[in-house]
DNA sequence: GCGCTTCAACTACCCTAGTAGTAGTTCTGG
DNA sequence: CCAGAACTACTACTAGGGTAGTTGAAGCGC
């Protein structure tokens, strides 16, 4: 239960924002929301949001003065793992070899990226064997 | 003017259907779901779901006798061009390679997936390579 | 002290996914 | 011919994401 935590658009959008300042008043996120590519949204939209948001138990927030202060609950990586993971299930029945034949053969990936995922991949075969399995 | 077609759990679930069996009736979809892994749903509510989708064209009915026999209007690999895109683009701001370098350390992925990987990737190189670019 | 600003709280919508009951129509078995 | 099955159409409702106005309290400037 709980678990996957789904996050909408302007949700992830506000986590990014909290992850990246480490705190933030509502108007400082509304300011760094509007100022990114992310178009301007009302304060009290913001403020709504981490409401619902805090509720769900994906933020916290603590009074400064008058204030609310958030921060995430929730890391960044985490939020990462499930999302990919619930794609890969939905999409591929979990297999990530699929997913990753899939970005290769049908998405715009140049020469350079196929490069890198060489080494990537390399690396992790590396790690592997030292390892020892 | 709709391009990502964003699909819901059950409406993705129905469409694997209609892609399996190139075209079926709303109670052959229901059939599929309940035998699948899927709980079941009411007949109404397959219904209700396709008659939906129609409106915003992802599938389109035809009647045979008074019955209506669906088909999907769009292919499997466009939805997971889009959905693999969007999913990109939010987590790693559209860099590929962050996803995959995600999936090797944080997703559990075992040797012979690395492996299959390792080959993939390789058969890309060959092939950029041949088409001299 | 009084007005302006800054906040959070509350309220109220809209939209989409999902779920399903009820109504009405048409077909079919006996 | 008539009961019941099989279908679609219509209606209704829940939940969550998103959007924002209004309200009322608190604080600041002068």
């Amino acid at each position: 239960m709980g678990g996957p935590h789904h996050l909408g658009d302007l949700q992830y959008a506000i986590m990014r924002v909290l992850w990246d300042e480490g705190e933030a008043t509502v108007s400082r996120v509304q300011e760094r929301l509007s100022s990114g590519e992310e178009r301007d949204r009302a304060l009290t939209t913001v403020a709504t949001m981490l409401t619902k948001m805090e509720k769900k138990g994906v933020v916290a927030h603590k009074n400064v003065g008058r204030q609310f202060v958030y921060r995430a609950l929730i890391e960044e990586k985490s939020i990462h793992r499930s999302m990919v993971h619930e794609l890969t299930q939905r999409l591929f029945r979990g297999d990530f070899s699929a997913l990753v034949s899939h970005l290769l053969t049908e998405q715009e990936i140049d020469k350079e990226e196929v490069e890198r995922l060489k080494s990537l991949i390399a690396e992790k075969g590396v790690k592997e064997k030292r390892r020892g399995r």
